[in-house]
DNA sequence: TCAATTACAGTAATAATTACTATTATTTAT
DNA sequence: ATAAATAATAGTAATTATTACTGTAATTGA
């Protein structure tokens, strides 16, 4: 009991999260899910996502603007925030295996994952700042 | 202009948050800065929290479960966030400089810091775990 | 000491998320 | 294929964290 049952809500919604690298939130998931289905409510959004990050289909990142952003991108790697646009981007770069060992040396418990957030300016917002001065 | 007055309540708030290494919440800090100073408002602490923040005597840790915590220590370290009681952690290790290095590489950008929150079990919550088989 | 200005308390508003409920869709067993 | 069982949905209300607003109080500089 407590089965999952097909929905074509879910499905739409995961289809959407792994056409896209824009790590959106569940606002702006629901904006675009709704072009194909005006119907569907927020909350369902809010419960699919989470059921998808429970089963292990996406990530949850927490950035300290407000929204959880979501990506489809389950396996691990390390994100850039830029704090002009509050874009979210993907780095890709090895993530350390030793950081997590040296956590776990000082850390009186179990550590069983990371996540690590960089943050700065993109490029794109790096121009607009420099053409101020043009 | 604009410029910052004292404040016994940013004093008390500052001091409470100096004196612990809770990671405490906007609330939490409401709730024992309260004792001694009962007519605070909820409203002051927040913003005496971001100015401190502002100032760079506070950082902002934001965690995957709702609310934002605040912490004294303004150095560079890390955090373990124990999964099951919530509780956050200082990490006694060094801030890997190598990272940082690593991601500037690859983003086409600034990178100016980075943040990074391990997840796992604390050794209490563990304890707390194994009693159940017992 | 007084005028200027910032901070405060108290309250209302906002934003993100979850909870609730009657209806609808999917699944399972016939 | 149909009906009963169950999970999911839409729509709405509630909750939680945080910020905004406003009239009063505290701090500061002359």
């Amino acid at each position: 009991m407590a089965s999952l049952k097909y929905s074509r809500q879910r499905e739409v919604i995961k289809n959407y999260l792994s056409g896209t690298n824009s790590h959106p939130t569940a606002d702006t998931i629901y904006m675009h899910v709704r072009e194909q289905f005006p119907r569907i409510s927020l909350g369902t959004v809010y419960r699919n996502l989470n059921l998808l990050t429970e089963m292990g289909e996406a990530i949850k990142i927490t950035t300290p603007d407000g929204a959880v952003r979501f990506d489809g991108v389950t396996s691990p790697h390390y994100h850039a925030l830029c704090t002009e646009c509050e874009r979210l981007f993907d780095l890709d770069m090895n993530v350390s295996e030793s950081i997590i060992e040296e956590a776990r040396a000082c850390f009186p418990g179990t550590i069983h994952s990371h996540s690590t957030i960089f943050y700065g300016v993109c490029s794109h917002c790096q121009g607009k700042s420099i053409d101020l001065y043009q």
